[in-house]
DNA sequence: TTTCGATCGTGCGTATACATACGAATTTTG
DNA sequence: CAAAATTCGTATGTATACGCACGATCGAAA
């Protein structure tokens, strides 16, 4: 009777997923930016300076997508790279002070995303999806000879203060 | 002090959903087929002859991304094109006798994906997570003006026995 | 019935996701 | 210290995802 399909959660989170990148990218055109530059920036937010390589990992995202990315970020003048101060094959990937601004634009431009996506959950259990989903990414990582991609979603990744929002940080 | 951060649930959404992605085409990846093929093929296998445009939707996708898919499984015979028998304008698509036995493969071959992602889960909570990721994106699509997409997600979409799993009803 | 707006599929352009191969530089090994 | 294995970024090719514009057709309204 309810014998769930067994596609239904994979299907589910895929329409979910779906939904919030064209939300998202709707939300930043008029910023020439989309949904997963989003992304990019806010990962350089946390923790700039980092290798493409870093950045990428942390992104959870191809090192060639990446640097696609990147190049067309620097043509906007929001991203910075220069070359590893001890390893001459990295390049050191940072938000310009133009980048910065833009990204707190962004930031408010999404709150309303964010905020629909958790009102559509009851109070309670927003934690627990989070948890539900960071379980099923790990697990499907886990079993992916994508190396250490596992330790990237449930540690903080270091830094005492990692907060995201820019505004509320705001002088 | 747990103050989660805005932006969790949207990364935890992303980070699972590529892991999804990725693992899902690692695994189809002998059979030629790419993650999305198949899901393109599951819609089909639940319902044939449908028009390019039913298809897109019932995909969460988009119709000129479905085209260009469409081209491809064309030219590998899994999938065929005929005029629509009373709108011209329209194409039903529909599964070969080729691409339903591709598919009985794919299934086979992602089952254990399937699974893993069950087995991340609480055994009650998985009904839980896939109500609420069918939240998330109703929302989502809700506020967005994507016509009809809300629609989707919540309605069986007719049909008695929709089961997608290939296997077992197999003769 | 004629016209006119809506709809279907197509083609084109941009951005992502990823694999793979390559050169250059670093690290490891013997 | 020198050779080998590894790692970093780059370049290329394929497949999506989506927007937009186009021609053809349908359907409804005058």
């Amino acid at each position: 009777m309810f014998a769930a399909e067994k596609s239904e959660l994979p299907m589910a989170l895929r329409a979910a997923y779906l939904a919030l990148h064209r939300r998202s990218d709707a939300a930043f055109e008029k910023y020439g930016i989309t949904a997963d530059q989003f992304v990019l920036m806010a990962t350089l937010a946390r923790g700039n300076a980092l290798t493409q390589r870093e950045l990428a990992q942390r992104m959870t995202s191809d090192p060639s997508t990446v640097r696609a990315m990147l190049v067309l970020l620097e043509k906007q003048g929001l991203v910075q790279r220069d070359v590893h101060p001890t390893d001459s094959r990295a390049r050191t990937v940072a938000l310009t002070v133009s980048g910065r601004r833009k990204f707190r634009q962004l930031w408010v431009a999404s709150e309303t995303i964010r905020t629909e996506m958790l009102s559509a959950l009851p109070p309670t259990e927003s934690q627990a999806l989070i948890g539900f989903l960071r379980r099923v990414a790990n697990t499907l990582n886990a079993m992916h000879p994508t190396p250490s991609a596992s330790d990237l979603i449930s540690e903080p990744t270091a830094s005492l203060n990692t907060s995201l929002d820019p505004v509320s940080d705001r002088t």
